[in-house]
DNA sequence: ATTAGCACTCAACATCATTAAGTGCTAAAA
DNA sequence: TTTTAGCACTTAATGATGTTGAGTGCTAAT
């Protein structure tokens, strides 16, 4: 258990460390304290840090930087949050209000103001009904062989696709396939569409196109596009700044990772809805640090996620990735406004108006 | 007027310079050359290219560099084509082969592929017919008070976009207008169609809606996007191993550059048809090197471009983005390949098969 | 429990010498 | 006239050596 300078100790050598990113020192620290200690005493109180395994030196005489645990520490137990600032505030409604956006556009959009407003990366996914289920598929011929597919989903999604049939296929046989999918998959979740698609369905639509495969490809295609996730990232090259990867390949492969949905979904704990080993900081905004990441290359990142409901309309989430040294009040602070301002907007968007 | 021994000993420059990235001296030159002449020899020709201006020294005593003139002086008259690589070819064979792409998937690929083989970023434009024509234009209701706008061009780009509409507005009304674009704006350009829309046509809409304003915000939209170029760029994230930037910034904006899709299309030069400064280097495929772009952002780069001809189907570019100093005559080779395989695969894709 | 004082450590920086790769120039050879 | 051997010269890179300053840990006194 840590005494009360302890911790302030602790909470001093993290502020100096976030604005300086330099090892911060006893004497630094005597200066930010509240009350009156000599630089001695707070040596000590870091010796004690150190054993408990809260801060480390870079070297045998070097100042002390916060370690992995000590972040923990400091946002489970030291962090105590913050207004967003009146100026951010009016920035933010003043972007919202210049314009009227439909669809994706609140959420992509979110996405940038909070990339610019913390100079990190930002993520944001739109919301999402529970299981998309399929409400519609149509082919429409466009002429000269082509066909344009459109897809559509109970949570408004919609996806189209143009191919070109084989000559052998008449249009007819393009009715009847859409007829068959309407008749049998509508309002079936994407994923028994897809099973059903690749079991059962393939004989009855063997009936009326003679080599379905490359049909089937097609509308495999249209629905995995349709039942992705949609992630608004903004702010990608901002991790130039911050991570300071002395490998390019590190950095390469982290890039990587981003841009690979699957990968940032399970980043975002997409896939394991029960993911409920860190407790909200508060109002269920998450922090998860790097070294708490299965992945390597996370070291030194932090992750900040918070879940948004827009109500009937589904759960969204935004997210902040950035270095483990940041100013975490002021970040949680906007997650936690742009959370209740996004489940606003677009209930609004979709109740009130048009 | 270079000696036929001097253009060899910049050829030789370029090429060692190429491999180690390094200052090449007159000794390493020597054992590279067809004839026995001594470094002395070397070194006074070695002069005289420096005289000319096609090659640096990085400080007085050290080995030379090839300079931009140099660069450009041999790209005009000492390059030349080689066949591409069996090996290369076989790679390339095999990847189209094993999977039928659908629309511009080929294009995307083609792009995966060259900037896999190349290590550097690959930047493809699928084939664009002329000026793009209206050819279809609809709305349907998906309930809710959401509507599904689709738009067909006659280059086969589909754009679908759903949106809200004010519960003012009646089914009736969207049925007006959508057989007024349809009516009024089918067949035309889309250039065209934006201008009417914001003129002529504007009357004409209100009879049916009472304020159109959010109405042609939709449809511009759609209309924009759907005339956008659509750059597939592949390797991005290989600039961070040759762009050697010591400045981050620099980094970020050359990045945002590229993502800029008319910046993007300003360096591909696709708005200047006209831009025939510089004569093809063979075959249509051309050389750019970074300082003679505008842009200070690409010094020491180089873009190598070629367009392809998918007859009737219309015109397609490709474009590799790399270091100024690489192997030109791979490079080249290989987008004069795909020039090819990508004219001749789209012919057919459209053609004979489906 | 706190503090003054002091010996100690180490990165960062500067100075200096050494080395190796490369040049330009001169005078002789071809 | 062109080529070459030879040599003095230049410079980046490397490594050894010393100095400085910020910081620590420990001890003994408060």
């Amino acid at each position: 258990m840590l005494t009360k300078r302890e911790m302030l100790v602790l909470k001093e050598i993290i502020r100096h460390y976030n604005e300086s990113g330099q090892p911060v020192g006893s004497k630094t620290i005597m200066g930010s304290l509240p009350m009156k200690v000599s630089s001695a005493t707070i040596r000590n109180d870091m010796a004690a840090l150190e054993s408990a395994g809260l801060i480390e030196k870079t070297h045998s005489s070097s100042g002390r930087v916060p370690s992995d645990t000590g972040y923990r520490y400091y946002l489970d137990h030291l962090l105590q949050p913050t207004m967003v600032d009146s100026d951010d505030l009016n920035m933010i409604q003043t972007i919202f209000r210049q314009k009227f956006y439909q669809g994706d556009e609140l959420v992509a959009q979110s996405a940038k103001i909070l990339s610019e407003l913390t100079h990190y990366t930002a993520i944001t996914l739109g919301p999402e009904v529970g299981v998309m289920h399929l409400e519609g598929f149509q082919l429409m011929p466009l002429g000269n062989r082509r066909v344009l597919a459109l897809l559509i989903t109970t949570s408004g999604q919609v996806v189209n696709k143009t191919f070109v049939i084989p000559d052998t296929v008449t249009g007819e046989q393009l009715e009847a396939v859409m007829r068959v999918i309407n008749d049998q998959l509508v309002g079936k979740p994407i994923a028994t569409v897809m099973n059903q698609l690749d079991s059962h369905l393939i004989p009855l639509i063997s009936q009326y196109i003679h080599s379905p495969d490359f049909f089937l490809d097609v509308v495999h295609g249209i629905l995995s596009e349709a039942s992705a996730d949609r992630f608004h990232i903004s702010g990608k090259m901002n991790i130039l700044d911050y991570a300071h990867m002395d490998d390019v390949n590190q950095l390469k492969s982290l890039y990587h990772l981003i841009d690979t949905d699957d990968q940032l979904a399970a980043l975002l704990g997409l896939n394991d809805p029960d993911d409920d080993t860190k407790p909200p900081t508060e109002h269920g905004v998450t922090v998860r640090l790097g070294h708490e990441f299965p992945n390597q290359l996370l070291a030194n990142m932090s992750l900040i996620r918070a879940t948004y409901h827009a109500g009937e309309y589904g759960d969204g989430m935004i997210a902040i990735l950035g270095p483990s040294s940041m100013p975490y009040s002021r970040v949680i602070g906007l997650l936690d406004l742009f959370r209740d301002e996004l489940a606003r907007r677009i209930a609004d968007y979709y109740r009130d108006h048009g």
